[in-house]
RNA sequence: UACCCGAUGGUGUAAUUGGCAACACAACAGGUUUUGGUCCUGUCGUUCCAGGUUCAAGUCCUGGUCGGGUAGCCA
């Protein structure tokens, strides 16, 4: 049972009350995704959704491969969505299922259908039957193949199977109604011919089973008791229970639709995912910029963050478009926690104190977590040179700028209070060094006698290292993409900039997936393409700025 | 234009199923702070509209408006 804390959405009261009554003893709910691109953060409120499910109420959930569509699909993309939902935290029962598993069955049940009388093969043209189709207003025209003997149907799907009759020569359409005002059950097709080696099943079948004619059979094979999908399926419910009901399935699930989530600034079908990725906008479909899952955590968004923020948007019928933000937060919030603290300098300033001896190195020892004890220490040298962030100074300062400006002081991070006494340019006019004086007594916290409000982090010149630090932005310019004519017209052409930092010591040997707190920069994650001694960062999120809006 | 679904602050979700519209994010203002972070406090709504039922309506009824989905041999 789940704990009562949170009122129950929709579905979970569905499945809670279809418990009560007796109706199940435990839900069996299951992920059906179409092995044909990477899931997205869509993707993620299903997959929660589904294995929540089961898991608050003592169920089972099945991952099934819907792989009904040899021409779009393929084996690595059903690798990548097994990984990216274990990543997500969750795991299926049993083996992973998959729709070709049930060919011969849903074959059989094709037989069926026709001995039946309630299915036959069409042999119009494509173009035919969508003429024939009728329109939203207009009702369809029946098949003139519609009335032919159970025989021939029998025969004709025989030789379909056998791989006797080319592609597009025909089709088995189950014999529903014309006239419907669902478009969905005007004599929908059952099975195509598809001369395609299969992923799974070889060349063993050159006809498959469409979507409907197969989906919720399977659901019922696998004795699902909740068959949760998203909200473009609500049509098709009565023709998933049309099948349910004329078939000899072992039992009947029960659809329930709802909401697909959408997130601001970005698109989430799989066709625009994959021209981001086929023309190269992005550099794969794990890109930090990508909505994906793996983008996601290339990016360093952790699977907790994930799930809470899934959660938070809760489950309905309401169109829902999600705040990036809150998806910002809930990292922000999970980091702020779990991530241990470190300074790297983005755009490097140097500064020399001039009064500090030069051959003079003190040991700083500073915390990895100022509100965690537990999470230890850890050292760095300070001495004579070090550098500051660019964007620290200003030498024409406003009222509030707390940072470092000729003849003002502010306090190192962990060490001492500095004075900015002499600014060193270049022939251009470049700021290439700052002159500064120190306070010996503010070596362990700030001065009594006078407010110095800054606090700037800093590395030391000598033993910071370099590296690569990658800042992301959005990748369009809109709040809505998906509202533009052309999505690909409001691309951000700045949503990748590349800086040469310098961070301390301790992280040269950061491991991929390693995520730290920049101290007043933001969350980073080690990136993959790392190289030995030349770590790479992705900014996973900035810090919020209440500075910089103003 | 037919059918299906939906409508509560800028965003998302609640409201003991007819009883003081709550929570979170965002924004704004303030407090704390060796991160302009965190944390804390405050501000931000005629529940799409019009009628009706009722002591009482976000919730029930009638009509309308607006938004989304659907015409693949895709899923």
């Amino acid at each position: 049972m789940p704990e009562t804390e949170a009122p129950l959405d929709f579905i979970r009261e569905i499945v809670s009350k279809d418990l009560e009554s007796g109706k199940h003893a435990s839900p069996v709910t299951r992920f059906p995704p179409e092995p044909n691109g990477y899931l997205h953060i869509g993707h993620a409120k299903a997959i929660c959704l589904v294995f929540g499910v089961a898991e608050e109420f003592g169920g089972k959930c099945f991952l099934r491969m819907d792989d009904t569509n040899p021409e779009k699909e393929e084996a690595h993309y059903a690798e990548a969505i097994q990984r990216d939902i274990q990543w997500l935290g969750f795991q299926w029962d049993g083996e992973v299922r998959h729709t070709s598993d049930y060919y011969s069955t849903l074959h059989d049940w094709a037989i069926h259908l026709i001995r039946e009388g309630k299915a036959y093969i069409d042999e119009q043209s494509a173009e035919e039957m969508r003429a024939n189709r009728g329109s939203l207003t207009e009702p369809g025209r029946n098949s003139p193949f519609r009335g032919r003997p159970q025989e021939e149907n029998l025969e004709r799907f025989e030789q379909m199977r056998a791989g006797e009759l080319e592609e597009g020569t025909c089709v088995l359409r189950a014999k529903i109604d014309m006239a419907s005002p669902n478009l969905n059950l005007r004599d929908p097709a059952l099975y195509r011919i598809l001369k395609k080696a299969h992923p799974r099943t070889g060349n063993e079948w050159c006809i498959y089973p469409m979507y409907d004619f197969a989906h919720g059979q399977s659901d019922a094979i696998e004795g699902i008791t909740h068959s949760l999908c998203s909200l473009e399926f609500e049509n098709h419910r009565p023709l998933y229970d049309w099948f349910v009901e004329n078939l000899p399935v072992p039992n009947k699930p029960r659809q329930i639709e709802f909401s697909r989530l959408n997130l601001t600034g970005t698109v989430m079908s799989k066709r625009k995912l994959l021209r981001l990725v086929e023309d190269s906008v992005v550099d794969g479909w794990d890109d930090p910029r990508m909505p994906t899952l793996s983008g996601l955590r290339r990016r360093g968004f952790t699977p907790a963050s994930i799930r809470d923020f899934i959660a938070r948007a809760g489950v309905t019928k309401t169109a829902q478009t999600m705040d990036l933000r809150l998806l910002q937060h809930c990292l922000r919030q999970d980091l702020e926690h779990s991530a241990e603290r470190r300074m790297a300098v983005l755009r490097p300033l140097k500064v020399v104190l001039t009064d500090y001896p030069e051959d003079r190195t003190e040991e700083i020892e500073l915390p990895n977590h100022a509100g965690r004890e537990e999470l230890g220490k850890r050292k760095i040298p300070f001495s004579r040179e070090f550098y500051i962030e660019q964007s620290d100074f200003l030498e024409d300062a406003p009222k509030k700028f707390f940072r470092l400006t000729p003849g003002k002081e502010v306090k190192l991070r962990y060490a001492y209070v500095i004075k900015c006494e002499e600014v060193v340019k270049d022939q251009d006019g470049n700021i290439v060094e700052l002159r500064c004086t120190h306070d010996p007594e503010t070596r362990h916290g700030l001065p009594k006698d006078r407010k110095v409000k800054g606090i700037l982090h800093w590395v030391p010149a000598k033993e910071s290292i370099e590296c690569e630090v990658r800042i992301y932005d959005e990748l369009f310019t809109v709040e809505n993409p998906d509202g533009e004519d052309d999505f690909m017209s409001v691309l951000n052409s700045e949503s990748l900039e590349r800086v040469r930092a310098r961070c301390e010591p301790s992280l040269l040997d950061a491991a991929p997936e390693e995520r730290f707190q920049f101290e007043r920069n933001g969350y980073f994650v080690v990136d993959m393409d790392s190289k030995k001694g030349v770590p790479i960062f992705n900014r996973s999120v900035s810090l919020k700025d209440s500075f910089s809006k103003k």
